[in-house]
DNA sequence: AGCTTTCGCTACGACTCGTAGCGTAACTGG
DNA sequence: CCAGTTACGCTACGAGTCGTAGCGAAAGCT
């Protein structure tokens, strides 16, 4: 689930917590999936205790009860790891129930997203990632495919629903439709990130709210054109 | 050890690259300007080399043809060292030229601050710093006034450049246009970092363009509110 | 002059990194 | 049941970084 495949490295798996048949049937041990979630929490509570900037792989390792190498075995590093450690809270936090109305639904994943990034773990994890994936292509990809697709994906829905509601108007042009979503999407996510990490101030419902009509009068004004 | 406390040691300055008085006369040799050129120089020829996950301060401190003691002398550490190496860019580049129209502003200051994030050691440099701002106040602090306050001052000019101009109304309630500034701020910076950093895809002409009408449709539609 | 502060240099212990080598554990197919 | 294969825990290692201490010399001020 976790990753975008690799090819094939000495670190075979990289992330497969599955743990099984990508070609058939694998002979040897199998891995142990318990040390998977072991590490993972691991990695998640040494982030609340230490930070990025402290996080060291033997001290993840010896709270997973885990040796150091078997972590290596798995992970190339510190940005992967983390990664998929944090990628697993997007996962359960992020979903979008029908709340009637577009407005509705964009204050409801704003808040949802603001909740996530409240969190210590992916507060420090999250833009950490981010900086390093900046010189590193293949983590981008992680990062794009474990993170980044599946916030899209609610701006797709949204859309969709809202549509389906008359509030918005179908696009006829699909190339120009998923510029408008690419746009809507760094325009919400940008902004939540921006004011929970970089002016530090609380994502309350007064600022979804106001957040939320600006967006949606421009899109009421701005989409038909 | 980093950063986060430094009730009075002996790190003096923490950074006064103005390098002198801060109580009057201060006596014995003053501290070499052209030593904080330099590290800083060499600080921002780092990061583009080696990122910021492998920048160290040896490394630095060595390209800029001073002692390691030197250094640490006058930063606690690799995050404030950044913060001001990058803070210089920040000022060099960030400006806001009468357009003519609040669309033509946006979208000026838009491209600027593309363009700056586009140079890796900002790229690098920026998100880094902000994830350990997170467990770092007085970190948190010196980004804040160091680099934040000066982009949100851009937004109140051209707020009141375009009440000026009559394409925004002026707002009777001071604490509701403090609000609105700090929305509209949040709003354009941070979907420009996103989709600068996180969706990692070009901040042209064209997304400039639909980032602005929607940004400026939502404000016109949305303040007199 | 004398006083004060900074500078360059060297050296240091503590720590993290990522890997190698070994013997053992777990699972699979003949 | 046994041979083959893979994962695991453990130890040890060289390399690199961190941040500080201690020294003598340099550069200002009064």
């Amino acid at each position: 689930m976790t990753s975008a495949d690799r090819p094939d490295g000495p670190r075979t798996g990289g992330s497969r917590p599955d743990g099984s048949r990508p070609g058939g049937g694998r002979t040897g041990r199998p891995r142990s999936a318990e040390a998977d979630r072991a590490i993972l929490d691991a990695t998640r509570a040494a982030l609340v205790e230490l930070g990025w900037g402290k996080l060291s792989l033997g001290d993840v390792a010896a709270r997973a009860g885990v040796a150091k190498t078997t972590l290596y075995r798995r992970w190339a590093g510190k940005n992967e790891l983390v990664v998929d450690a944090v990628a697993a809270l997007f996962d359960e936090q992020l979903h979008l129930p029908d709340l009637g109305s577009l407005t509705a639904d964009i204050e409801g994943v704003v808040l949802r997203f603001a909740a996530l990034l409240e969190r210590p773990e992916t507060k420090t994890a999250l833009m950490a990632v981010v900086a390093e994936s900046t010189r590193d292509e293949a983590l981008r990809d992680r990062i794009r495919s474990a993170i980044v697709d599946r916030q899209k994906r609610l701006v797709l829905l949204g859309r969709e629903r809202a549509q389906a509601r008359g509030e918005l108007p179908r696009e006829s042009d699909p190339e120009s439709a998923a510029r408008n979503a690419d746009l809507i999407f760094d325009v919400i996510a940008g902004a939540v990130v921006h004011r929970a990490l970089v002016s530090a101030e609380p994502v309350d419902g007064e600022w979804a709210r106001g957040f939320t009509t600006l967006l949606v009068v421009g899109l009421a004004g701005a989409l038909p054109d």
